[in-house]
DNA sequence: AGATTTGCAAGAGCACTGCTCTCTATGTCG
DNA sequence: CGACATAGAGAGCAGTGCTCTTGCAAATCT
């Protein structure tokens, strides 16, 4: 507790991180939709009124959390795939997917906040969406980086025309460049998969049907890995 | 509003049935964390404390819910499939996928009660689960039936040993006799994949990646079947 | 048929929530 | 220094889940 001096500013944006993680202290142990503005105050030694200088809502309080958590699941990502910049591509689909899995696995409140069910009537603002697209680009750039200088053959092997007006065309070339059609909508596939898998682990709907998860995941980005890496890559 | 004379047994039921469908009603506003027993009891003209008399907590109404959400669904999906009986598999894939993803966006609070975020500290009783297996056996019993009869050539272009005790063998052999273990494992891929996409969809991931989202949807599901589904089926 | 047990609803009340308002002390800046 | 802006305190409002007591009516038993 060392009452550093401070100028206002700086006093405001170390309170506002101390809400921050104060919050994310109290969410880890019983959830965001148990999460209350009182109680972070009352652990802070503060009034419940006094929150509201900072965050004018409780929903606001919930975005910023959302954002971080967005950023740090991106960060994480960003960290695997460059630990093994020079392997070869399914290694590197392991590493991001496995890094995923994990933050899930260690922050599960916080991925619930972000990849379970949104708050009923909350839009996310453009803020949020920025920060959701890193965990994106970086699988994406794994299976970019897979295509990169890969022969005509295994380019002719999934060439085939998908339907008009399927995928979102804008920005989606300079995302993915020189990447085939098919493949880049399977890799939305892969995308939703690895989500769609730790959210059923984390969730609880694999019990009774799925007993290793580990060697579970493996099994499945593997079959991704077939899905969107060009062959005898 | 018809004062039937009703037994004290059936009169029972009836408050508990009204209780529910009043629930799914205000839940289809504002979601099912803003549903209040109070909210519920001020539309049945009943003072809050009645409701306790039959769910002791939200939590059991909840869990209510749950359960007839799980069977709701399982019942949609299992329509389904009875309508197209003597159709081609991926047909019938087709068929239950669509199924699955017009319940979910006829009933978006509801689905995300289900596969969304579970409630924090909410442990799912064995009730929920036995409903929650209902579409799941659905999915099953189309690749099972796609698979029967099917000859030797297509089986062993798929047999592979899989990694020891990934999956629960209790019950597997039963629900899906004569399908390839490495199949078995897809149809939980194909399983996850549609509950992604249905969840991502609903909740907004998609935005800024998929535009006809219609489309896709086939696109993905084709993609499903030529991953579960013999080959020259 | 009469006495007794059981079930249901009402109402008051407790501790909690998000949020608003007013008031005061204290930094910040012209 | 004086004018202003800001952070926190404290009271208060309407809402929540849940509990407890009380009165009444229906079902059950003798």
């Amino acid at each position: 507790m060392s009452e550093v001096r401070r100028s206002r500013a700086e006093a405001r944006v170390h309170q506002i991180e101390t809400i921050k993680s104060t919050s994310r202290r109290l969410m880890a142990k019983r959830g965001a939709p148990a999460l209350s503005l009182r109680e972070v105050a009352r652990e802070m030694g503060l009034v419940s009124s006094a929150i509201y200088r900072y965050f004018p809502t409780r929903d606001d309080l919930l975005t910023a959390l959302i954002v971080d958590a967005y950023n740090d699941l991106g960060a994480s990502a960003e960290r695997a795939i460059a630990r093994c910049a020079d392997g070869d591509a399914r290694r590197r689909l392991h590493a991001v997917a496995g890094s995923i899995r994990r933050w899930a696995k260690r922050n599960p409140h916080e991925y619930a906040l972000i990849y379970g069910s949104p708050i009923p009537g909350y839009d996310a603002p453009e803020l949020t969406i920025a920060a959701a697209t890193r965990v994106t680009l970086v699988l994406a750039t794994v299976v970019t980086d897979a295509w990169r200088g890969s022969d005509e053959r295994a380019r002719a092997a999934v060439d085939a025309p998908l339907p008009d007006g399927m995928l979102e065309r804008r920005g989606f070339e300079t995302v993915m460049p020189g990447v085939p059609d098919v493949t880049r909508a399977r890799a939305i596939i892969v995308w939703s998969q690895i989500f769609g898998f730790v959210s059923f682990e984390l969730f609880g709907h694999y019990r009774g049907s799925v007993r290793n998860t580990n060697r579970y995941f493996d099994f499945v980005v593997d079959e991704m890995a077939d899905l969107v890496l060009p062959t005898s890559g």
